[in-house]
Formats: structure tokens, sequence, C-alpha cells
DNA sequence: TGAATTCATAAACATTTGTTATCGTTTTGT
DNA sequence: ACAAAACGATAACAAATGTTTATGAATTCA
């Protein structure tokens, strides 16, 4: 999508580290200002906020050679909201703030990867708040592979509800109606 | 935000042309491919969605001062699926694509300009599929003037109840409900 | 200004969705 | 391998939300 050398590329990427979670770790938490982005290899990363009454909404999975974070407080510099928990024994690389505003400003089309990125995630966002309203809960589980295959043997169904918004019972009986 | 000279300004804003529209005209069909980026100077613009049986979700408001346009298609270049519908006569600028892409590639941080765009809308996204999950309509309604100032003035109830995902029947009830 | 339309509310009823509790199965961690 | 915990389904009931219809007030447009 941009032009990049080889020498550029390898720069940018020996400013990143790799690290490994366990199963059910948390790598990011609320409150916390996000100051790096992950990059999944392998496993599974679960996106979740915390409502006044305390309960948890599934907002995201993120899943492997993606790329996951609290974007809008990383953006923003501000704590975040959103927990980021491993839902099976998860790698990913780090990508720094430094090497994200290094990456910005010295490589050749550094502000366009950023442009291109933010209106990747633009177009995500816009499609699910669109589905939001012309679709239904059940006609978003019907299609939920589209958006993250293999989910069904990954992740339990009380979270798949959750990321719909409705309630585990309510989605057990949405299966059963066909 | 960005730094941007006059001359530079000047010449970005001789790309764009002024037009005035009645009340209640429609600016953007669905499947057409956007190719302009509304600013509006006065009045108000409803953003629309027609599901598959013909019900109308409203999407968005948009204000004096804020710029429209169905971004996600026009980044795209993807036929849109939304309606554009002005509410009271209003003034828009238009800024075609040809233009946008002047500005990418001929002002100094045009590349920038746009990162920082999709940044602040990306952020306004999230924020809305946030509160989805952890906030009622209720909650949704009574602060609604946050995101649409004076909106109570310029719009009618079943609109916001449009926005807000729920009939008016209902809307007018939680208004008693306190 | 007057007639037609749109609009907000209300009530009665139907449907959808959530809550609580139970049960058997599967999965997990030691 | 075993005990504890998590999971998914189900039923009965409660609460929330949608549907239909009616009515009077407000708004629009000719």
């Amino acid at each position: 999508m941009i032009d990049v050398s080889e020498d550029e590329l390898n720069k940018f990427l020996s400013g990143a580290a790799t690290k490994t979670f366990k199963r059910q770790e948390i790598i990011s938490k609320p409150d916390a200002i996000p100051n790096d982005i992950f990059f999944i290899n392998k496993g599974i990363i679960r996106v979740l906020i915390t409502d006044n009454e305390g309960v948890e909404h599934t907002i995201h999975f993120a899943l492997e050679n993606q790329f996951i974070a609290d974007y809008s407080n990383f953006i923003q510099q501000h704590p975040s909201m959103y927990c980021l928990q491993t839902l099976e024994e998860t790698q990913v690389v780090i990508l720094p703030r430094s090497l994200i505003e290094w990456g910005y400003n010295h490589l050749r089309e550094g502000q366009k990867m950023g442009r291109l990125i933010a209106e990747y995630y633009f177009i995500y966002q816009d499609d699910r708040i669109k589905n939001n309203y012309v679709r239904t809960p059940k006609q978003r589980y019907d299609s939920i592979t589209d958006v993250f295959p293999n989910i069904h043997n990954r992740v339990p169904q009380h979270m798949i509800a959750s990321y719909l918004g409705i309630t585990p019972i309510h989605l057990s009986r949405l299966k059963k109606s066909k």
C-alpha cells in the first residue's frame, strides 16, 4: 500500500519486540494510557469494557495477523477504558509509540501509511455501526464468521453473545429458532 | 493542527464551490459513488440508511461547521448506502475528490492532515460503539445534546428515536418515566 | 389564513428480551 | 485421573420494547 524500501522496513522492525502471553492473561488494563500497538503472530485477544454496573461487554476479538490496541486512546494519550485479555496462549509483536512516531516522521511515506491505517479502521467501524442499525442480532450471529473466521471453535458462546449485545440465554434461543 | 501557509490554504480553498439547498432536499443518494465531502456553513444534514424491510434509520446529524460525507465509500470509491438529506435550508462548501487528493499530494503536510482527520473520526466512532455497549438508550437520549447541541429545537423527536435505535413511541415512554 | 400534513402522546395488546434457577456436559487445573 | 469450575441448554416468569390505533396539537405550505 505504500512505497517502502527494504532498508526502511528493517530499520522499523528492529524497534519491535516479541512477547508471549499465557492463556487468560491481561495484556492491557483500563486506566492505563495505551503506549503500545500489538500485532498478533499467534493466538487471540478479547477486548472488553466494564460498565457502571460492573458488567463486562466484549467489544472485539483480535486474531492472528491483526493489529490490536485501544487505538483511540493511544492516539489521544488518554487512559483506556478497555481491557485486553488473551483467550489462548498468544504471541505478539509490540510496537511502542516511539516506533510508530518514528515511522510517521522518518519513513518516506510514513504519514501516508498512518492515514491509510486510520482510514482502514474507520471503514471497519463504519460498517459495524451501519450493521447495528440494519441487521438483527440473529443476522449478525449468522454471519459472524465473515468477521471472525473459526470463532466458534475458539471462543465460548457467552462471549459471542456479549459481543452481539445480547444475553447468552437469548443467543441460545435464537440459535434454536432457526 | 498542521503547518500550512496562507498561500497553500488559498490555493486549496479556491478549488471549493459553495452551494445552497432548500429544506428537505436530498444531496446524496444511495448507490452513487460519493465524490464530494461537504462542509456545512449553515443548516443541518441528516444521514440515513434504509434496511431490507424499507425502514429508514437515522445514522447521524451533521451541524454547522462540520464536515459530512459517506467517508467510507468516498475512500473506497464504492457505491454509498447512505442518503444525505437537508432538514433546513443548508449552505455547504463542496470539496471534490480531486481537491482532497491534491491536498494530500501538494500541501506540505497534506498526508499528515489526512491522517489526523481519519484519526479524529475514528475516535468519534469508537466512542459511539463503546457507548452502545455500556449505556442505555435513555442515557444516550439524556446526553444527546453533548454531541448535537440544540438538536431538540431543530429535529423532530422521531428522528432522534431513530438515531437511538428505538421507536418514537418508546422514546416518548422513556421521557415520561424520568 | 386555512386546510392538510406531520407530530407527540397515550392506551391496549403482542412480541421480544432479560432474569433466575436447574441440570447435565465439557473443560480446566492440579 | 479427579475434583472443581465453566459452559450451554431449558423452563418459567418478569420486564422491556414494538405494534396498532386513536386523538389533539403543532407545523407546513399553498
